[in-house]
DNA sequence: ACCAGTCATGTGCACGGTCACATCGCGTTC
DNA sequence: GAACGCGATGTGACCGTGCACATGACTGGT
């Protein structure tokens, strides 16, 4: 900044006045290494600052003609405005802030993907702080360097209670979404401005609705001890795909007492699709792919034969999913369309279309029971 | 900002003056809205902003009773730094710019995650962009929003040919690293730092190792007609994975013209896998472990049964490799340590800490030829 | 023809930090 | 004991932009 400023002194501002002195002031060589600003493209356009400012932020009453010159002299200049001046100035970092536990997985990945495409999309940037979701202390750390960095918004990918809690008692006046899901539907946690769920129409009852249609499928076919593999219990997802199971079964008068949890890890579902397997489940229904990769995998240890000995359903629909053996049944999601509408959501835009309905894929991993 | 300098001047600046004159000022109920700044630290802890502004920094000289004033002050006002009026007197964003164009693969988002962390470790903040990968122009737009945020660097995730042609071209002033493999060793590109290997010594040539060391093991197992899935052409990594392959196979007087293209997807090892299966191949080394999953899935489709009958080595060691079926042979990548090295790299630190070797895992999906 | 109202543009300051430089004590050195 | 150096702190300018307000030109109604 210093240096910067001095070689402005030395160089750019009154060439004219010195180039007829004897000033001992060198042919200036290395002229204008700072780059332009609204004051240099004022001076180009012959305007004042104000009214590239205006230009900068679409004002309406500007000329035509005006508006062009200050365009010509931006692009002559190579102008770029400086987000931090502005930033500074408006008080609006136009940054939103993604709140992530779980950044190595497929769905949360590629939700943050359409989440930053979206919020570019409307001259937002993002950034992301990585919590484990274990400690609150991580959780805080990360919640604070978002905040220090005045995000205006943001979103909350993989919400586990955890989260949603803190994010809740902190009662600071960032707005925030959940990517996935919310707790309860009947309770908003403070401060949230909504949620939006993967697929289904945009209420939090998604999850449910695909956990349900999952279930549905096995009992349909016949099964009659049907098991299901959960994720990690304070995760929001995993516990409304628990809620959607048990009221699916519920409501066909079938016991729900075939649970085991899981990490959201294949090796997870191995162990718990063993325990369910040693149990007496015909049927699984895994509350990821991985996890029902890693149930298919402990099927075939048991010599069970697939789907023709037990039947598995997955939950997400990863690309991977239709080459698994046998070609997994599963439900899918729709992470990105999930990541454009809570942008959608969080800058408060009227009405955020309705997704796609939740959707049971059925490939071949699911069968009517061994009889 | 009109509003809250409002606020200030009608409270905080003179309480004191006011107090005892008739001024018709109301009892300032709403007051203190605005967050606290250096100035307001200031006056609490009896210094200047400047003594403020040097607690923050760590500067030497300070007596450590001021300091502590200073920080009670801070804690008591609850002061949070303003990150963009340090931007912009400071002139240093503290911001590192992360350019992925695949954002939803394992790797990728393993590496970004580790990137973030290692970057918030140090005090900087990070952004993303994706770019498509595709087109130049949306290869320009990202590196230019990242510009416009004078990102101080930028870590570019699973570079293509283009994203780097793009780079050296643009020759502006912002220091980057790719985060997987450079081009060309020999002629790194213009403004590049550098590049980090996500296996080895953080040389470049890691991905060619890696690939030699599956495609010996095939060969020590007997193979002699060996077929590779490489990655999309452009892709650097898939590039230097077939640099290896071929390296290997000419190294032991074997036939390298096994080849088939796929685009990472599994379904394009499905498509691949089938065709060098018709071509004759007995063992295939896929260029990621997406593809020999399809890979697998071909060779069952044709009535082959691995490892027997074909052996598959994949790339990457997903988490999900250990439960195909049969368990896949890979080698390992450690896409976390990468992203912490890049930012190391990308920050100057003196030396970068050498890595992991490149490892081959081998699990159940090789096996010599079916004689 | 006059005044009000709107459009188009300019002026000055504020945002919250950091930097260069000035200042003030106090212990060292010859 | 005077000059010096350095540690500890203060002063004022400046970074690049946006807002409130002021100004002047022009338009339209009466």
């Amino acid at each position: 900044m210093r240096a910067r400023g001095a070689v402005l002194t030395g160089g750019a501002p009154s060439p004219d006045n010195h180039q007829m002195t004897a000033d001992p002031v060198p042919p200036a060589p290395a002229r204008r290494q700072r780059p332009a600003n609204v004051m240099d493209v004022a001076r180009a356009a012959g305007v004042s600052h104000q009214t590239v400012s205006r230009v900068l932020n679409d004002h309406p009453s500007l000329r035509p003609g005006t508006r062009q010159r200050v365009l010509d002299a931006m692009a002559e200049l190579d102008y770029r405005p400086n987000a931090a001046a502005r930033a500074l100035s408006s008080n609006r970092s136009r940054m939103i802030g993604i709140l992530s536990t779980a950044a190595g997985e497929y769905g949360p990945a590629s939700s943050v993907a359409a989440v930053e495409s979206a919020a570019r999309a409307r001259g937002y940037s993002v950034t992301i702080a990585n919590a484990d979701g274990l400690s609150r202390a991580s959780i805080d750390e990360a919640v604070d360097h978002l905040a220090a960095l005045s995000a205006e918004g943001l979103v909350v990918v993989a919400p586990q209670t955890r989260v949603l809690e803190t994010l809740s008692k902190r009662s600071f006046g960032i707005p925030w979404v959940t990517l996935q899901a919310v707790a309860d539907p009947d309770s908003p946690h403070e401060g949230g401005v909504g949620s939006v769920a993967p697929v289904g129409h945009g209420r939090p009852l998604d999850q449910v609705i695909g956990a349900r249609l999952a279930t549905a499928h096995l009992a349909e076919a016949g099964h009659r001890r049907i098991g299901h593999i959960t994720g990690p219990a304070d995760w929001i997802d995993a516990a409304q795909r628990v809620r959607g199971f048990r009221e699916e079964l519920a409501s066909r008068g079938l016991d729900d007492d075939l649970l085991a949890t899981g990490d959201w890890s294949a090796a997870s579902g191995h162990r718990a699709g063993r325990e369910l397997i040693e149990r007496g489940a015909t049927a699984i229904f895994a509350g990821n792919d991985q996890m029902a990769l890693g149930a298919l995998a402990a099927a075939a240890e048991a010599g069970l034969e697939p789907p023709a000995e037990l039947s598995i359903v997955g939950f997400d629909d990863v690309p991977e999913a239709a080459f698994y053996r046998p070609a997994l049944t599963t439900v899918r999601q729709d992470f990105s369309e999930a990541g454009r509408r809570a942008v959608a959501l969080l800058l408060g835009e009227s009405e955020v279309a309705p997704s796609v309905e939740p959707v049971l894929i059925v490939r071949g991993s699911t069968a009517p029971p061994a009889p």
